[in-house]
DNA sequence: AACGATTTGTTCGTATGTATC
DNA sequence: TGATACATACGAACAAATCGT
């Protein structure tokens, strides 16, 4: 039964962080201090603090200490469009909405500012997963745009858009423009080219986060923080699909909202006051 | 530049993951033989599997060795409802098809077959989150039914249903039976106590799993693996919360997709024929 | 700007325990 | 049972980051 010393030693912090007194951004004793506490030796307390760290308990930072993780309030992101006024066809709401500013994905969490980057154009080829949820053969021109997408200026989500690069030879010219595109490729599309997108599929994924991603969103290099990948897959009238967008985020401050139905809107309270009874100023 | 050595040991060893010999499944060398190779320390060479462990790329067994991980063909799971066949009302479809079964995870991968235990049932209070989903004060009485979920015998989420224990006194009396409800407890609580699911809200969250959930699905311990955890409530005519399921999956074996508007069902080629070029027949 | 004190990070060595075949 | 392989635990030394003086 005896468990190894160092997950012992981790328990007991562990309920020091769970019930006691350690509170979330506290720091925890140095590891001389532990070693004395517990009378292990110095490697066997550090076992102990990566074991709470691999649970995403407490975090190490060179120089200054150990401390208790404190819990992010998350970015809460609604997949499917704005709930259809009732009554009306659905066809002709689904993307009207939900779909508006450039992307669907909108922040729910009111007083949050989402801000992006304008976004770095490349012309690429189709290959891999790419080719295969445009359904499009590999080495097919394609046009990508690559954003970086904030929330109150702290990272949120990396976001790439592909579309073919044969939208751009036919009119539709500012896929490949730097700028953003104010009133939404989708709506840009269907004014230049005709091209109604009649409905999108999200396929929803977690995986590890690579070096750029682990980068830019500041978690640590390997895979405790895992990345929602979304691939959503726009279509048109035809049923074929017409763009396909990449987005990234991270999981430790992110979750999803999926409406079927009928459903009442996202009330505040849903999100708000989970632990932090005290202050509500903005 | 000069990464500590034990990274540069596992950058070399991934490299040979990523493009080189090693296939997916096969044993790497032994500790004993990496610090003559490399010419480290066995520590060293032991905090460089370590890293390539929390990066996911290979898995130790005591006793056997160090084998490089194999990537899990993933289970497809489609949360918004079937396509509503065009032309019919939104509402009248939304959960005659979807939410079959008695729950509306459909798997859709093919030739995989689903398999439930018998529920087991609890009477216990409305508590925390539970009671926030399911807009009740904390302690209301509950009823919990919790169910393990298998495809093709191998574990594959673990889900809970709460529901008012109110309906059980109103009629609906089966909610407490350890037996399933073959039609569903969506259509048993329609038939018995009038109550129409109209639509439901799910929010998908990742967290680490506990110590049941890592043993269920046999994942480590400690947070590598992370678990979807996916909050549906369903409403019912008046917009009121009638049940809250819970259902937890690993995040290395299980995708979600949200279908938005008018989309061609999804492909098997979508998700077959990824790295097997072979064989074709369906 | 420089230095010293403090704290975590890296690397070695060594010994013993435990799981598997 | 023995051999092999990973897991745990100790001790020690120096490097690198951070902070205050």
């Amino acid at each position: 039964m005896a468990n190894p010393l160092y997950r012992m030693i981790a328990e007991d912090l562990r309920d020091q962080i769970d019930n006691g007194g350690l509170e979330p951004g506290q720091q925890l004793r140095t590891e001389t201090e532990l070693v004395e506490h517990y009378g292990a030796s110095r490697n066997t307390i550090r076992d102990a603090i990566r074991w709470l760290m691999s649970l995403g308990l407490v975090e190490t930072r060179p120089g200054q200490g150990t401390f208790v993780v404190k819990k992010i309030t998350p970015y809460i992101t609604t997949l499917t469009a704005a709930a259809p006024a009732r009554g009306l066809p659905h066809d002709d709401v689904v993307l009207a909405q939900g779909e508006g500013g450039g992307y669907a994905f909108e922040v729910k969490q009111q007083k949050r500012q989402p801000s992006f980057t304008d976004p770095e154009v490349r012309a690429e080829k189709a290959a891999g997963a790419v080719a295969q949820r445009l359904q499009v053969p590999e080495g097919t021109p394609l046009i990508s745009r690559h954003e970086k997408r904030y929330i109150d200026g702290t990272p949120w989500s990396l976001q790439t858009s592909f579309y073919p690069r044969a939208f751009f030879s036919q009119g539709a010219e500012r896929l490949m423009d730097a700028d953003g595109i104010p009133e939404g490729t989708v709506r840009y599309l269907a004014e230049t080219l005709g091209l109604r997108q009649v409905g999108y599929r999200d396929r929803i994924t977690v995986r590890a986060p690579d070096a750029v991603e682990a980068s830019f969103f500041n978690v640590p290099q390997d895979g405790r923080v895992g990345m929602f990948e979304i691939f959503r897959t726009g279509f048109d009238q035809t049923h074929t699909p017409m763009r396909l967008t990449v987005t990234v985020f991270p999981t430790d401050r992110n979750e999803f909202v999926v409406n079927v139905g009928d459903v009442p809107p996202l009330a505040m309270s849903e999100e708000e006051e989970e632990e932090r009874p005290e202050q509500a100023s903005a």
